[in-house]
DNA sequence: ACCTATTGATAATA
DNA sequence: TTATTATCAATAGGT
């Protein structure tokens, strides 16, 4: 909305981009408030700007019980695993271990992140520098072996449908190629009258109009390259 | 937006109410995508139902991530509050909860280390690629920081150590000369005896020998830049 | 921060 | 739920 229709892709300026992202987190919240109220929902909202700083919204300002419903309802979800009774005995033992353990991971996390990077010594940001290179290196092979694949798949569905496509066309040559007849031999039958019927609607495509045909069935396939949320081909360039 | 103005209260008529809930929340989650994508921003989105039923929004769908950010960063500014004391009565919640929290961030961590990626989806593993990338990049700034940093340091000292060598050699020198003297001195004593006396080897190490010395010095410095993981300068040109 | 031309979202309706 | 459309709301690009 605005002077001009936005492409989904990232504000490359600066300015630009900090400008919008005021505006527009002014309007979501606005919105995020606005459904809360209308229609009696329960929203929270997390948005980190661009360069690390935190904004949030949560019904009845309680962000924390909200998360919490979350986790209980996400986890419930993931849960069906262990019903875990062996450890009744020692819970407490169990318990502060498990949590010492969630921080190292949280730590580590951190790292891996490229944040925290402070209390790492000159050796330890070597090393994990090394640890991500090899990592984006899987990472890569990884993803072309997938983008390979997602590209066949298509190539194949393409000629799928080029195929179908040039069935299609070709029956709807032929029934033009009846219906002309057809007209052809009520015209030598009403000799004279000169009554001619306009062709039915339905049969009007042949011929010149096999571009505009060929044009839809591109659109389809471009829908099919662009599934939710612009995963637009540009990601091959990556 | 629509047939007349809207009053932010509570709809009361439950069908209509359901049809703006349904509405509403696609716009809501399009925002939050757009904002996301549009100024480079990390987005959480949590919205219940009135009926219960949950629907959420990540950048990246990584909810848990931005969450924990969430919670680290507002975490500082409540620390003083919650000795967690209430959770005694349901600490198999609590439990369960910690350990599926551990499962996640194992696996998580996984992902960075680049094992176990055959789960990930194509956008799944073009997100990791992406947070990879912007994570080397933070971790190759603190390390050249803290590389300049031991250079300073080293030159600091290499100074140093310069200054003292000179005021050693003098001093050598200034002994030598009195040691030459005192030589001189003898030989005048014992004229005509001719038993001169090697010179001390502990005091060998005038003028000819200095370039030797400072080689050694060079070699020092080499090694103390060139730790594990063979860390060389090139690096700098990241 | 404020101003509008435009696009986008959506309430009412079917 | 889906589709249409009249209207209002959000906002991009300027000032």
């Amino acid at each position: 909305m605005g002077r001009g229709r936005v492409q989904l892709k990232r504000i490359e300026n600066k300015i630009n981009r900090q400008v919008t992202f005021s505006k527009r987190r002014t309007g979501l919240l606005k919105k995020a408030h606005e459904i809360s109220v209308l229609c009696d929902a329960q929203v929270a909202l997390v948005v980190f700007s661009n360069k690390g700083k935190l904004c949030e919204y949560a019904t009845d300002s309680c962000m924390d019980q909200i998360l919490d419903r979350y986790e209980r309802y996400s986890y419930a979800e993931r849960q069906l695993v262990e019903p875990d009774i062996e450890s009744q005995c020692n819970w407490t033992f169990e318990y502060s271990r498990l949590k010492a353990k969630v921080e190292l991971l949280q730590r580590n996390q951190r790292h891996y992140l490229g944040e925290d990077l402070d209390s790492l010594t000159l050796k330890e940001i070597q090393s994990l520098e090394h640890q991500l290179e090899t990592a984006l290196k899987q990472i890569r092979l990884r993803k072309n072996q997938l983008m390979h694949e997602s590209i066949s798949e298509l190539q194949r569905k393409e000629r799928a449908m080029q195929e179908q496509n040039n069935l299609l066309a070709k029956k709807i040559k032929e029934k033009e190629k009846a219906a002309a007849e057809e007209v052809h031999n009520w015209e030598q039958q009403n000799n004279g009258l000169n009554l001619l019927p306009q062709p039915l609607p339905c049969l009007n495509m042949g011929g010149t109009q096999q571009d505009e045909f060929l044009q839809v069935r591109r659109n389809q396939l471009d829908l099919t390259l662009e599934p939710l949320y612009s995963c637009n081909l540009g990601c091959f360039a990556a």
